[in-house]
DNA sequence: TAGGTCATGTAATAGGTTACATGATTGC
DNA sequence: GCAATCATGTAACCTATTACATGACCTA
């Protein structure tokens, strides 16, 4: 599982609690992977009794305890073993472009006004990525100090932006083609 | 679900098989959406009992019988239904980009390594869907006479171009960066 | 006083993969 | 003789989402 992996990730970097990866997940890696609370902490549970991971409770007063969990050398050596594996592409999975390889089936204005709300939401991100996202990263290594680190988490914004980019792209192609497209054209 | 609507989509176009969708999937949206037979079947004779399909069978001699499947009324409503609902993007789950973001802990080589295969792979596609994928659409058209649908067939194709695109660009420069990239700066 | 933050979960359900099973025909 | 094609599935498992539950503190 690559939700595993990914929190081992987070957690060879520092300790931290469920809650605290899951912020960590919102807030840099959320583009390409993400996960509710309700599945990171069983997961956490599962990684423990793997030997993956420890555990300490931290008292606090006024406020619900914390499970701090830390890698342990277990953790490291099957974050390495993993990050090694050669990978393949994931298998896309797009319901969107299930509504377009079938639109044949709606109007024109119905299709546009999808196409249009698509192209709206990819430019936002795009603009995220590019302003305050890229701005996060630069923060994070200052505040960490990781620069080698943040080489790649800026390799992977990129793809972030040039994958926002190429939507753009298409859904304004798409957009112009069906306007000029004949609607009296049957099949 | 969207497997669903994707098989209602097909059988939209004509009356058919689990086996026969399955090949649809194989041979023109296994790049952005593809089900195993193991889920296709089930998933069709939960789709007859809601009323979506009507079911006869076949007889065949010297082979399986045939479970032919046709959409009904309900069906179509609740395929249209679906495509006109407003969609937002798929959230995206891509786990070679965990492994790049917390490619820190790897060495050059393992990582250009990775990136290589990746880039070969990407080229591989881009090539496919340019030539023999395009030259399917095109035949799919001839032989149905679907104009219209087939013209929202070459769309979705657009989109798989732009993203090996996006992919390869990427695969480029990354590898191009990290080549540059100082070997004794460690953090 | 209503909603957000901190912090933990469980239970039910949905969606998807892997492995197993059958059995005849056709092509290499 | 062995693999692929045609054609159907079941069972176990893994992954992910949704809904529910608790409870105190802080801010508007």
């Amino acid at each position: 599982m690559s939700l595993k992996h990914a929190l081992l990730g987070f957690l060879n970097y520092a300790p931290m609690t469920g809650y605290e990866l899951k912020q960590h997940f919102d807030c840099s890696i959320y583009y390409f992977w993400n996960a509710k609370l309700s599945q990171i902490y069983p997961t956490l549970n599962r990684m423990k009794e793997e030997g993956w991971l420890a555990m300490e409770v931290e008292y606090q007063e006024n406020k619900p305890n914390r499970k701090v969990y830390h890698i342990t050398e277990a953790g490291r050596e099957e974050l390495l073993r993993w990050l090694r594996e050669p990978a393949d592409p994931s298998p896309p999975r797009d319901a969107f472009l299930i509504k377009i390889f079938f639109g044949g089936e709606l109007e024109k204005e119905e299709l546009l006004a999808q196409l249009r709300h698509h192209l709206a939401l990819h430019q936002e991100r795009l603009a995220a990525y590019q302003g305050a996202v890229r701005e996060v990263v630069r923060q994070n290594v200052e505040a960490t100090g990781l620069e080698r680190e943040g080489f790649f988490w800026g390799l992977t914004l990129d793809m972030g932006i040039k994958y926002e980019r190429a939507w753009i792209e298409w859904c304004q192609e798409a957009i112009e083609k069906i306007e000029t497209l004949n609607d009296d054209q049957q099949s």
